[in-house]
DNA sequence: TGATTTAGGTCAGGATCAGTCCTAGATATC
DNA sequence: GATATCTAGGACTGATCCTGACCTAAATCA
């Protein structure tokens, strides 16, 4: 009954886009009698999709929260919305769903229409980034990765090491790894023969192969942990320890978790230990707190300090 | 058949969340025959969903990108990535979506189930958002408001105005309109007989009446442009005008456009406006471009500015 | 070449569907 | 309290559709 199911999910969409609706004008709409969507209502409650009816005038239909998800049926405009939305949602804005958005993301980009396509990514490249806010990972890689170990396709791709080191490589990718504002691949490199992760924002033009290959098993419990080793392992550029003038309590709410660790020293004071590969904006990070610090190290930090306190000056002066 | 109608969901379910399926894997899983899957996938291309196929081993069903938004079926991850990333969206990430991001968010809520809810709602409230990047609106707010624009329903809410004078508001809200960084409400104030802008960040506790009323016809052309009229007749608490010591060319990239206007002086020079409430705010953001400046005004702006480079300096010793 | 996998025609029995007609409740308005 | 406007749903009928079984064709990979 083909005819049925595109006009369930025909109603479907009209419940989703309005709060209520009288039965004669549904029927109207699908061009049925009004008994037909009677008993297409009671379809989709048996379906398990909450329906609601009001007798009497001003009654009607309408679709109510349940227990769980109806599928979705979007428009364009909605369509890409959702896109931008949980490509700037992967970017650790909240902490906690990223690994998810990127889940969700992959889902929606496997069937959005090309025209769609093109239109996210012109906004994207429209995304107001802070100047000062460091590197930050392309969605497109993010998805391209993410389809990879899905499926189990090897992927080759550029990748500059901290140390400015170019190469080329082959992985077998195995998850994708969120840690604060970072993104890490964790994948088998074929060239090395051993497990690697990958930093997101070193690496270029990642692309399938075409190739499949076989699950390898982890060398560790799963692959956030292993991520972690290897990140404490391989620190920041710059690491900096900070004293801030102020209660643990009062400034705790201010300073994001994944910006580094926050300890009270005393009563009127914290430590506060942060690193990143910018100076710039670790210098920026602090001041932004709002409160006295004193900075114990690193020197470059300082010296990136005294260059902001001195534009700054010059500019009050 | 309510049965085939749930089976094709469960189909396209399926072919959502793996990139390729092969037919008896399905039929397995779906608990029919071979021929059965086959007339299924030949339904759903009917339906307008391109399902590819592969002949031989290895071979199977994938679902493409067609020309339409499939309805999309979601796990309660996904669910809660896509109502997070739409939140966030709505902050002005990116210029241009922040009212699709609402109506999207809106067809969200209406169907998403309890549970999910409350912990969307946990998951918000854990926002990492800087310390003084000024006042943020509620999403609770946006979709309530957006549902009974839709919905033609009055609204109560509590409102302080930027004298800081606050009142008890019922209004026949008509649209949600956004600009730059925040959220305005055009309505109908039934106390004052009016048309009159709302800055969401400035309402509390709205909630619908429950009662509906007739729309009236807009006293300007479209929404957005009354609500421009509106915000250039009462602008920011504070206005600066700065020269940048930069090209405009090579930081037109690094100011975004809602932050305010940007204009070449000469080759090596360009004024910058801005507005904002917070003081602190306006610093900082002059700050971040990180270029050399100059202020002209206001003078608020210099002693804002003299309190962060005393403490910078404070802090380099 | 052979094994695997999709494609699709045909058939038969059973199930489902849509429209028509009708009665029963619920609810808001006059 | 009467009335108009809604939804709810039973019964009937003729037409339509669905599924599984069986079979042949074609593509593809090792």
């Amino acid at each position: 009954m083909i005819e049925t199911s595109s006009r369930l999910l025909e109603l479907l969409t009209l419940l989703q886009g309005r709060r209520e609706w009288p039965g004669n004008e549904l029927a109207g709409r699908l061009e049925v009698s009004g008994r037909t969507i009677r008993r297409d209502v009671d379809r989709l409650r048996r379906l398990g999709y909450p329906v609601d009816s009001l007798s009497g005038p001003g009654g009607g239909y309408r679709l109510r929260a349940g227990t769980a998800m109806p599928p979705l049926l979007l428009d364009d405009e909605e369509a890409i919305a959702i896109a931008v939305g949980l490509r700037t949602a992967t970017r650790a804005s909240v902490t906690g769903i990223e690994e998810t958005a990127v889940r969700a993301l992959l889902k929606l980009e496997q069937v959005l229409p090309g025209h769609l396509r093109r239109r996210v990514r012109a906004l994207g490249s429209a995304t107001v980034a802070l100047p000062i806010a460091g590197p930050t990972v392309d969605p497109q890689h993010l998805t391209v990765l993410a389809a990879a170990c899905r499926d189990l396709e090897a992927v080759r791709f550029g990748y500059r090491r901290r140390d400015g080191v170019a190469s080329r490589r082959e992985v077998e990718p195995h998850s994708l790894v969120n840690h604060g504002r970072r993104w890490y691949l964790l994948a088998w490199d074929r060239g090395r023969e051993d497990w690697r992760t990958f930093r997101l924002d070193r690496l270029t033009r990642p692309a399938v192969t075409g190739a499949r290959f076989a699950a390898r098993p982890l060398p560790a419990r799963d692959a956030a942990a292993y991520v972690a080793q290897s990140i404490s392992n391989a620190p920041n550029r710059f690491e900096a320890v900070v004293i801030l003038c102020a209660g643990y309590d009062s400034i705790r709410e201010r300073v994001p978790s994944h910006w580094g660790t926050l300890e009270p020293v005393d009563d009127r004071c914290c430590r506060f230990r942060t690193g990143d590969d910018d100076l710039g904006w670790l210098a920026l990070r602090i001041a932004m707190i709002g409160v006295d610090f004193e900075v114990d190290e690193p020197p470059e930090l300082l010296e990136q300090l005294r260059t902001l306190s001195a534009r700054i000056a010059r500019a009050v002066g």
